[in-house]
DNA sequence: TCTTTTTCTGACCGTATGGTCAGGTTGAGG
DNA sequence: CCTCAACCTGACCATACGGTCAGAAAAAGA
């Protein structure tokens, strides 16, 4: 019975297992929620037994832990690149941006940490009170300066992230009611891009 | 064995236990989810036997659909509120802050409808794709012509209103997030409104 | 090839949970 | 006060689910 460990390096196969179960497990927790997936289904879409699942990791519990930590990174990455140096409008339209295009290309992960604060971040609130809110308060700083020196418009930084966050996230989220008001045939990402260029353009203005 | 159905009146002690049971069943499935709540904490929540709710509702899944059906309406009276003949941007300002008030005073319910979209609105996509698109096509023509009018700035109208239920239901169903990044001793939904009043007045100046 | 370690599985367990039922209790109308 | 319908409950049931375990199968190493 060997335990996995992060101490010795990880095999071949442990590699290949512990990413499918991961990926699987995204798909299963972001569409059905913590409570609402099971370990059969996680096992069924990761083709593996559920005895397997548990042997590379010690409980249901510990895969949703492993995914949302090692997805924070991924997710605050953008809010990071901000530069500082750059020209303030366009660093922000850029972060906007990227914030949509990851409404596209990972609306699993944008719904799982959904969920996970819907229920109040029962397994996050640690960090999000630490990692996520020092790195929000240094960058609304930078907003701040170029508020304050006229480059933008006046505005609350930190509610202007709040924004960013709330409006590209919408569409990753509540994909289906966004789908439905449209109706088919129309790209809900595409137009919202142009939709929130205009809006943060105006927004923004000095 | 009587059946509780809406054909004859409902007694005295049917109102007060059916309302009591939405009450618990919104306070525990909105903090919970579908699948993560028990009959056993909606009884308990409720002061009720188990048994009991089931005397008043067929099943679990019942008190579900009773409470978002029941909720659907509350939820879209201040878009319907919206007036043809009125000033186009207080109109729009005003529905924007009857529904950031919602996100105070009903967190809940906003909570309990983002679970339900999130999980792909397994019970409300009939309702999504009718009445809700009925209802926001019509507004949503309002709002066009307002803006052909030049009485606001041209937007794309259906993307104005999903930006309205963004942002003002952020604070609602992101509540601890945004307390988290906020630190103590500040009002988010206070701010919130001065935050939105700035944005859709720079947005929608002609 | 032989040995050791890693990987994997079928069978099983305890608990939680949605739901049922026979029968008791309470309240309303006469 | 009596009767009948409405209301309520303890005990129970079947299933689903997270997790365990003894040991087989497969890799890796010597």
């Amino acid at each position: 019975m060997a335990e996995i460990t992060p101490q010795r390096p990880r095999t071949r196969i442990q590699r290949r297992n512990i990413g499918t179960i991961l990926e699987a497990a995204l798909e299963v927790f972001s569409a059905q929620g913590f409570r609402g997936a099971t370990l059969d289904q996680i096992a069924q879409a990761a083709g593996l037994s559920k005895p397997n699942l548990l042997y590379y990791f010690p409980s249901k519990e510990a895969i949703h832990v492993e995914l949302l930590s090692g997805l924070l990174d991924d997710w605050l990455a953008p809010l990071r690149a901000m530069d500082p140096a750059g020209e303030p409008k366009a660093e922000i339209m850029a972060y906007m941006h990227r914030k949509l295009e990851m409404s596209r290309e990972m609306p699993r992960e944008s719904r799982l940490f959904a969920n996970e604060i819907l229920q109040g971040a029962p397994r996050m609130s640690a960090l999000l009170g630490s990692e996520l809110k020092e790195l929000v308060d240094e960058k609304a700083a930078v907003i701040r300066a170029w508020s304050e020196a006229g480059r933008i418009a006046p505005v609350d930084p930190h509610h202007l992230i709040f924004s960013i966050w709330a409006l590209t996230q919408h569409y990753a989220d509540f994909d289906v009611q966004v789908r439905a008001v449209l109706g088919p045939g129309r790209d809900p990402l595409d137009e919202a891009g142009q939709f929130l260029d205009t809006l943060f353009e105006r927004l923004l203005a000095p």
